[in-house]
DNA sequence: CATAAAATATGATAATTATCATACTTTATT
DNA sequence: AATAAAGTATGATAATTATCATATTTTATG
């Protein structure tokens, strides 16, 4: 049972408003785990009776379609917490979240995020800016799900992959998403997606190298997407 | 100046969470506003320093795409409270919010809303599980846009209209939107809806009279859906 | 009521995207 | 190292959707 007090990622989410008091009883009911890489945190349907904060790792929050594919709304990073929604909605979750890569998380069970509701304002009002800031992007997405081609959005996602979560020494991509996987995120058939970074490649606004995406001319894809 | 305590609407939203002496404060430092068809409660960019608060009429909250079409990302009616993401994050509007037909609203000021988070905590956890409404909504709309068609997505649009907004006495649908908007709410052109709301017509699934709208056979609709 | 303007409708065509088939590569497993 | 399995790539084709042109109908306005 490790210190919430000296956790570096607290100060990237809503948890940044808590005082000593509250970090030390968060300390002593919060559970701790390692989720494997394609592991799930939790699964669409599931009651999540808590918090998930994302210690280490990146994650996928994703949401079976009626014709059964995966589609990725979102990525997740260490900093945020997961099962809000659920938990403040007494709802079964929406959306499953899956590791991408092996995780550090700890959960910590909703009686004590309500108690926190109850006697810190400033941590409700964070935790209302967080949802917040979902909402502005889930919206946006849909906007561009709806208006925008999948060349676009292929060559925006890029963009945002790399400026969430960076480069590998070699300037490729940190996140490394299958094809199947990156063609969730945008929307589109497998093989869509693999033809336009084909197409991409060809036109040496990316690099690929095996499952490696290195993107060569930003500034063109920007004006693509 | 009419007291918000006699309001009905109030009981459908957030706000049926305050007390006596906050609904008297609040009938005192509200707004009360009748807003035009076609006319913006709000646009987007804007600062919205407050809530509003639907008394009567529907409206269209959209976001204008990269290729100028505009996109509605939801409707709201009577006993919605709009605004409160823009409020609460303290920026602009990432929504217009524009009349369908005339509307009676009643704008809160942000002081106010504030003021009640820091007394009420039920009325804070309303509007947090408002938000995750919302944003369970988007979520769900976002992976509808990214992997349904758009002959799928205009059958489950009309049958949304039905059950929410409901029909006039000729059966027709209550909510009239022109096919442009009702294109808007889909995410395709124009022409295209059109299309698919005649072949739909056609098939004796809808009936077209003039703009009017009438579902005959929901279930085959449901079943394209 | 006449006319203009806007909205709706439809055809022709092009562009985009999905699907199915198949080949090639990489990765995992023995 | 050999083999299977999974993932990636590409071709052929069909289905979906957008775009542009134009006709028709409805609505607004004087």
């Amino acid at each position: 049972m490790s210190k919430c007090e000296q956790c570096i990622v607290r100060q990237f989410s809503s948890l940044k408003a808590l005082n000593k008091d509250q970090l030390v009883k968060m300390a002593n009911c919060k559970t701790s785990y390692i989720i494997e890489k394609g592991k799930a945190l939790f699964e669409e349907g599931e009651v999540v009776n808590g918090v998930f904060c994302v210690k280490e790792g990146v994650c996928k929050m994703t949401k079976l379609s009626a014709n059964g594919k995966d589609q990725i709304v979102k990525l997740a990073k260490n900093g945020e917490l997961l099962g809000q929604r659920s938990m403040i909605s007494n709802e079964a979750a929406n959306l499953s979240a899956i590791a991408l890569e092996d995780m550090e998380v700890c959960f910590i069970p909703k009686s004590e995020i309500i108690g926190f509701f109850n006697e810190n304002n400033e941590f409700s009002m964070n935790v209302m800016q967080d949802i917040c800031g979902d909402l502005k992007e889930a919206d946006d997405l849909m906007v561009n799900m709806a208006q925008k081609t999948v060349k676009q959005r292929l060559a925006e996602t890029l963009i945002y992959l790399e400026n969430f979560y960076g480069n590998n020494e070699d300037k490729s991509l940190r996140i490394q998403l299958s094809r199947e996987e990156l063609a969730g995120m945008i929307g589109t058939a497998t093989e869509s997606c693999i033809r336009l970074l084909s197409e991409f490649n060809k036109k040496e606004l990316i690099l690929l190298k095996g499952k490696r995406i290195t993107i060569l001319d930003k500034i063109q894809l920007k004006k693509i997407s």
